[in-house]
RNA sequence: GUGGGUGUAGCUCAGUUGGUCAGAGCACUGGGUUGUGGCCCCAGGGGUCGUGGGUUCAACUCCCACCACCCACCCCA
């Protein structure tokens, strides 16, 4: 074995590649019936995209990301998620001015450089969702209705954290009085939260180190200090989310890595494991657009992780597709069963039917066995019932087996009439 | 970035105190038996024992380094 895939990267084989086509069927169907429509970004951006977006202090910025300069000097990143790159690309269309309410969906891969862990990987897939250009809290609950949806149709069991930080005007109140507070209770807090102290004090607020879960028990309660505007965005996502009969979990101390969030923010965990347990998470972002050069426009969104969601689906099917395998118990039957393979196809397409056709070369054995293998059903070709247009169904699962008519429609209506049974 | 575990054929694993130990089962390929796969029988391919050094007459087996994977922390998707 002479290379090797990189650390913490994936190939995708088999029924896995599968499960993950039929994840982005899934979770594409469903956001196009949320009236969502695909955007396409490029893998690289520019490394200012992301110091400007996800933050100068956050983890990601500061030592995540892929960077290099390429041949032109200019200093390059692989994304690090997808929220900064569609609104680049926004922003760079002038779909702020020209055209601004926007529903966009996204799947790729994006590039962090951690340690490699289940659930956690260096490059990794994300399907996303933003809804940019209103302010109104009924999208914000389309958002989280729609990735409950989805984690439900994919039999996922979770628990669905919120919370509300705030806008520019009540977080700077609320940031001051838990600066106040934690620097009274500095000594108790871990080193790391010292130093967050200085950087991104709300990053505290998720510590799990014993000490500063403490702490944070009776520090300020960010629900206390949001503004008449801020509350009232709330309290209409919460109400919002009863109605549609989605169970939540205010959870005040859920803060987020990235700084582009305001109000409402929220994370889908999962119940069994505690660490790698978000699936998906997100929530707004209201100036994200003007701190990208664009004109204000309020947004909010969703990442979903691929891979962990393939990690505990249990509906995604693992089955291949329906193979009909065709063999010859002869040589000079072998271009007969060709054409007939690709008439079949041809029919197939015609009359959107969901199967395959497949082939084997080599002996008469191995081409059965190579049947049984990798088929439901063969068409067998043999001398005598092929001089009088027939051809052998056969079962490969209960090996039952019927001489019927070579002729396309009849042969398919037989083959449909065994699946049906 | 920190700590712990693991690393022998595609897979699951044996390998005795360093000296025919490079093996088994499954999988794979070919053949036999059934006008047609699975059962059975015969044969075959496949490994520089994670990589690189060192000790030794001799290393899969001892020592060191590195790499990869897994787990926990950290962080997040």
């Amino acid at each position: 074995m002479r290379y090797k895939k990189l650390r913490g990267t994936k190939d995708w084989l088999g029924q896995e590649a599968e499960r993950f086509v039929l994840f982005f069927k899934t979770a594409s169907d469903l956001a196009e019936k949320f009236g969502y429509k695909p955007i396409i970004t490029p893998i690289i951006e520019p490394h200012e995209l992301f110091s400007r977006s996800v933050g100068e202090a956050s983890d990601i910025v500061q030592k995540e990301m892929y960077e290099f300069e390429d041949k032109g000097g200019r200093k390059i990143v692989l994304r690090p998620e997808g929220t900064a790159g569609t609104v680049r690309a926004y922003v760079e269309a002038g779909l702020d001015k020209s055209n601004p309410l926007q529903k966009l969906y996204y799947f790729g891969p994006m590039f962090r450089y951690e340690k490699p862990q289940a659930g956690r990987q260096r490059e990794f897939y994300q399907f996303g969702l933003e809804a940019i250009g209103w302010e109104d809290a009924s999208f914000d609950a389309e958002i989280i209705d729609y990735t409950y949806k989805l984690l439900t149709m994919l039999g996922i069991k979770f628990k669905l954290h919120i919370n509300s930080i705030g806008c520019k005007s009540c977080r700077p109140k609320y940031r001051q009085a838990l600066v106040e507070y934690l620097n009274s209770n500095k000594d108790k807090l871990c080193k790391t939260c010292q130093s967050r102290l200085e950087i991104n004090p709300l990053r505290v607020l998720d510590c799990k180190e014993e000490s500063c879960k403490i702490v944070n028990q009776s520090a300020p309660n960010i629900t206390k200090y949001l503004c008449d505007n801020c509350r009232e965005h709330f309290e209409e996502v919460k109400k919002t989310l009863e109605k549609l009969n989605i169970e939540f979990l205010v959870d005040p101390l859920l803060v987020r890595g990235l700084d582009y969030y305001t109000q409402t923010v929220f994370e889908f965990k999962i119940r069994e494991s505690k660490s790698q347990d978000a699936v998906a998470s997100g929530g707004r972002y209201n100036h994200l657009i003007e701190d990208l050069g664009g004109q204000p426009q309020p947004a909010v969104g969703v990442g979903i992780g691929v891979e962990r969601v393939l990690l505990y689906s249990s509906t995604i099917p693992k089955k291949s597709p329906l193979n009909v395998a065709l063999c010859w118990r002869s040589k000079e039957l072998k271009p007969h069963a060709l054409t007939l393979k690709s008439s079949l196809v041809n029919k197939a397409i015609e009359q959107n039917l969901n199967l395959s056709f497949i082939h084997h070369s080599g002996s008469f054995k191995a081409q059965m066995k190579f049947a049984g293998k990798n088929a439901s059903l063969a068409i067998i070709l043999f001398e005598e019932e092929f001089k009088q247009n027939k051809v052998v169904l056969k079962n490969m699962v209960t090996s039952e087996q019927h001489i019927v008519d070579l002729e396309i429609a009849s042969l398919l209506e037989n083959i449909k009439n065994i699946i049906t049974a």
